[in-house]
DNA sequence: TTTTATTTTGCATTCGAAGTCATTATTAAG
DNA sequence: CTTAATAATGACTTCGAATGCAAAATAAAA
């Protein structure tokens, strides 16, 4: 019927009888109206159903109010529910999350084009790769990065992390305190970060135990590639007497494959771990050992942090490390040492 | 160090002995440049490392290069995945995800009016309970909107969704050729659209089986809350033979109770079907009997349709329904009768 | 070569709100 | 009741790219 065109602080501004400089302080914090137009404004306003426009008010102040969460595809289960704590925090503080992949197909630099011209206040990478020199492009563009479970060398970003070391560790730990001795590592995809640096952590931490050559399969943190990975062990080779996973999913898959193909109970004839303590680990027929990252801790952190740099961006990076909470389920017993 | 402010057109016209405009005319597809020029500014913009700023294009093109995905946050596993699809699909067509959040804390009304200032471009819903009022305040905003398994009666909004009907009665008949008499359903949260829909459509089937006043616990789409609403009917009633269940991870949830606490075998002496097809019906433990909803055609309609309404708003709305596949797992089997 | 058609170009304006600054209205102090 | 101090206001400019239009340059036709 209508091509109503938008309602601008103009049409407000003259519909109350007063300047567009009068309706833009009616809508920012702390500018000085007297309560008398600011009634007015806001009345008339709301009949013409003005609304400031974000874009326009964006090219002046150069704050989008939007944070860029890169986010890689091929990769966690857990990492939803952080993209879902991460929105709601941020949209606590007024910033809305504007998503980008980096999957294959985009590579990075893509992304990092995109983000520019978006002219975002910050970014928020979870567990993405990047090396030194990303990082510089983010401190010449002046945007505030914050990475999630990801560190780099030197202090250029700040980064909130699970403290990996200390979670494994634990785990080792208890593998090896019921006289473990026959391990395999199933690790995540050579291409992740984290699935490198859990995977080294286990084999020192074994190592640290008197374990040496321990066996190594990879999968890519899916279920699928959990089973596979150990029945290909498997058929080479005999039977271990512990697996330390990358992840949840894959000792799952672990798991049910030990008990299916092979015969083999968890955690009488085999333990299994895993890592990050998504929601599966507590199904009863599961109840994995495993290490829970505190995704809440972190994801708040990496808000508070990130706002923080975009307040202030000559503050220093901070690194921010959490310990993980051993979640002792059911998937770990003695070693059966016939 | 330097303070260095964004490089503009300006900048870039100004070392290239040009115009801005013909700075401006190289970006954009279609427009008349001559090759002599469209190189030699091409050439000093990257020298300054300039980009078009996308904000200020926003504001002159009316275009902002984004969609709005809302997602209610107390919601099914599945959506994370369509979520990502729907990114992927968008990002290869050049619009980026905005991503909104509607939970208990942000009302609709406080999303929308988000929304109205972001100048988005079209709006994709999931699952999201929209009434006809904030349908009718999309249009007049001129935002077009698709809705995610979710219709809206009237013809005022375009719709991607799966066949509840087809699915559930397709569960239903394979329960009814096992002879199943005692049945059981678990359903969703009452707010949520999809679950009320599943529910009455499986007490629809089964009536029509001829199976009446059939009863109806209420879990809250996760796991906890199906084993909860299995073990809450058995403490006052008698085993069923067969469980319907909202979704998946309540069946599964359902499966581990009945497993564990009550020494039933499915499906020997219980039969359990779910919803949605997410990963973890695959898993070995479980190979649940369900339906999967057909995400990947869903979600790619889904980004067609909007670009349509997009590019030319005088469209009609349009529905388009997809059957789910049957996945025939090893939850069900004959009723045992005594 | 002249005339006509077509492609390139730059100028000036636009999008819509916010910030600067000088001016006016209001309040407080003397 | 005047003067000083403060608060409120509007005119004008700014952010950075896109676009309508007329002028200039080039290509095609006569």
């Amino acid at each position: 019927m209508n091509s109503k065109k938008r309602v601008t602080s103009y049409d407000v501004a003259k519909a109350a009888g007063v300047s567009q400089s009068a309706v833009s302080r009616v809508y920012i914090e702390g500018r000085s109206v007297s309560k008398k137009t600011k009634v007015k404004v806001l009345a008339t306003a709301k009949e013409l159903g003005y609304k400031p426009n974000a874009i326009a008010r964006m090219l002046i102040t150069k704050r989008s109010g939007m944070v860029a969460v890169i986010l890689s595809s091929r990769v966690n289960l857990i990492y939803p529910e952080v993209l879902s704590l991460l929105n709601k925090r941020l949209s606590e503080k007024n910033e809305r999350v504007l998503l980008f992949n980096l999957d294959d197909a985009e590579g990075l630099d893509d992304v990092l084009e995109n983000i520019w011209t978006f002219q975002v206040d910050g970014v928020i990478a979870i567990a993405a790769h990047f090396d030194n020199e990303s990082i510089n492009k983010f401190k010449e563009h002046q945007i505030p990065v914050v990475l999630y479970n990801r560190r780099v060398s030197g202090h250029s970003a700040s980064s909130v992390c699970c403290n990996h070391e200390q979670g494994i560790y634990e785990l080792v730990d208890i593998l090896h305190n019921f006289d473990h001795n026959k391990y395999l590592v199933i690790a995540g995809p050579t291409e992740s970060d984290v699935a490198q640096e859990r995977c080294e952590l286990a084999i020192k931490a074994l190592t640290d135990k008197g374990n040496n050559n321990v066996p190594i399969q990879y999968g890519d943190f899916s279920y699928d590639s959990g089973r596979l990975a150990f029945s290909e062990y498997m058929a080479s080779h005999p039977a271990p007497t512990a697996v330390i996973c990358g992840n949840d999913t894959m000792a799952i898959g672990v798991i049910d494959e030990a008990r299916k193909n092979f015969g083999l109970k968890v955690p009488e004839d085999l333990s299994v771990v895993g890592f990050d303590g998504v929601n599966a680990v507590f199904w009863h027929s599961y109840q994995l050992t495993t290490v829970k990252q505190p995704i809440e801790q972190m994801t708040k952190a990496a808000v508070d942090i990130l706002l923080e740099q975009i307040a202030s961006p000559e503050n220093p990076a901070q690194l921010r490390v959490w310990s993980g909470s051993l979640i002792e389920g059911n998937t770990v017993g003695p070693a059966k040492n016939e």
